[in-house]
DNA sequence: ATGAAAGCGCTAACAA
DNA sequence: TTGTTAGCGCTTTCAT
């Protein structure tokens, strides 16, 4: 079977294809009885608008595009939701893609959305993009690109991020409230721009405040068990988790020695939220919410594509949310 | 700034569009020297084809919808993870669609994957979803509609399944395997056939071997903490968690009264295999593999796209990933 | 080897 | 209040 369209409707009806565009819309020239004769015919054919026409005219997709390193993944999911949610909201659609942190596919998604012809474009990039080129291209075609989370080092564009330093040392200085010696940190890739903020901040801190801190470097939850499994023979009484996949690792290293929390030892991490909540006692947490994220990038690009040209640099702020683990 | 098109790519060159067009796709009429004229012009303009213009032409969008309750669960994320990196090795896009669980907004999404032209539907639909209507009448547009995970209890549509028997079955047989004497069991929604076949295969088992099981459902984590709270003063030896929603909840009960694995309790879990292994010692468990259930789910869709018309019921099958909890 | 032209479904300016 | 028409970008048949 066919789609419906206009033309079939128009047929159908015996009115023009224009009266029946115009009585779908609402449009006030149009008699109040052939609106709801053309809804009426509309409703029992199944018509519903052909997208890809509409932008033909109108050069409007109503389409979003969104790339991740991964969606399988405690906080780009909850980015992802929020912002599938948004874009539902305003009548916007939304394409995702994943890049793999692998720059080539990067650039083939970037494609992907020129394509598509997306309205907007919302981008985290690989610790691997040397340059930011492919985006602004589309930018210059009137695509507002808006970058969260893992964003270029470049000005000029649109950056929505956690505001790493402050939960850095949001973390740090409960530590040292908290009265710890000696603290063991573990940290991601130290390519990422957000390893480099985080680990400066806590470290600086530490240093300050006469910590001892041993500050480690782990590329995935299994390297931070490993780690944390060797590193707790030097009897560290905190442990610091960059992030939520760092966390992991040190819980399961923790529970393998029956040490509870926060009496053997105290542990924080920097987490979206989820993974502290797994464990009991509840991991003491400083708060980077996806969600704020993505409502916060979402408004900017409503605003950019209201014609707004400010650009935005713009930052989560984080909160301490107290658990029972330090 | 414009979008490069046939047109601008023809005025240029001073070649028409049609030659233009062909060598673009390097059709065989069009000679050597005007391919790498058109191509080079193509790539310094960035030309890229407008997906929109072609579907008017040619009734093909290569784009997928995809309809989930949520996206941020361990088992969808991993669904949508794998459908998105299939879809793309196969030249698709894919376009994400959220329910919340809610059969209104379910009708919404299927409105816009329509009104997308979407070539096909990988389609979750809610515990409240009485009727299929909606998705068949986006099959009947030759829209291939495949459901799966929760799919409806009508025949004749395409549905990819978790071996909900088999895994309820292979959790049973460990837990008399292991002579427990007293199971709690702890089940999803009821109203949901995924709950229903769980929950039967599950008790059978139990009532055959004479092993005493106290079922009870659960909304969600926190629930499942709470009836875990309650339940443990009767001394289950074992506790069978039907999804990793329910794990999660036990869990936090487990931890709380700082019970051994698998000493002082046994847990099994039916789960997509991450949240078992935040735990120490890792948790059994029947893993339902939401990469399988979404690559068999693609071929099922490629496979009908090329014309096949075999309807598609098939389920995943489910196998013993033994931690150290039982 | 290349070009002309029609038409996909829709919107909107202009006409009636 | 309704109709006519042009054109968005592309593919493809039919010329040349």
């Amino acid at each position: 079977m066919n789609n419906t369209t206009l033309k079939k409707l128009s047929e159908i009806s015996g009115l023009s294809i224009s009266t029946v565009s115009r009585a779908l819309k609402n449009h006030p020239d149009i008699s109040e009885k052939t609106k709801s004769l053309i809804n009426e015919l509309a409703d029992t054919l199944d018509y519903e608008p052909n997208v890809n026409a509409v932008y033909l005219r109108t050069k409007h997709t109503r389409l979003f595009g969104v790339i991740v390193p991964s969606i399988s993944n405690f906080f780009y999911d909850s980015v992802i939701a929020t912002l599938e949610v948004e874009s539902r909201k305003n009548n916007y659609s939304l394409m995702i893609l994943q890049s793999g942190d692998d720059p080539n596919i990067e650039i083939a998604n970037i494609k992907l959305c020129h394509q598509n012809r997306v309205s907007g474009l919302f981008a985290c990039i690989t610790p691997e993009t040397k340059s930011i080129e492919p985006f602004q291209k589309l930018a210059e075609l009137d695509v507002p690109v808006i970058f969260f989370d893992k964003v270029p080092d470049s000005s000029g564009c649109h950056k929505i991020c956690v505001a790493d330093e402050q939960a850095a040392s949001l973390a740090a200085n409960l530590i040292v409230e908290k009265q710890k010696k000696k603290v063991l940190a573990l940290f991601e890739n130290s390519k990422l721009l957000i390893t480099k903020k985080r680990h400066e901040t806590f470290t600086e801190i530490m240093r300050t405040h006469g910590i001892e801190c041993i500050s480690e470097f782990a590329l995935n939850h299994y390297e931070a068990e490993k780690l944390t499994d060797a590193f707790l023979n030097e009897k560290p009484d905190a442990i610091f988790c960059m992030t939520d996949e760092i966390l992991t690792g040190v819980m399961k290293s923790v529970q393998k020695r029956h040490l509870q929390l926060p009496d053997d030892i105290g542990v924080i991490a920097i987490s979206n939220g989820f993974i502290p909540t797994l464990y009991y006692p509840q991991i003491t947490y400083i708060e980077t919410s996806g969600e704020k994220l993505a409502e916060l990038a979402f408004q900017s690009m409503m605003t950019t594509l209201s014609g707004n040209t400010t650009i935005h640099d713009e930052m989560i702020d984080s909160r301490l949310v107290a658990g029972g683990s330090m």
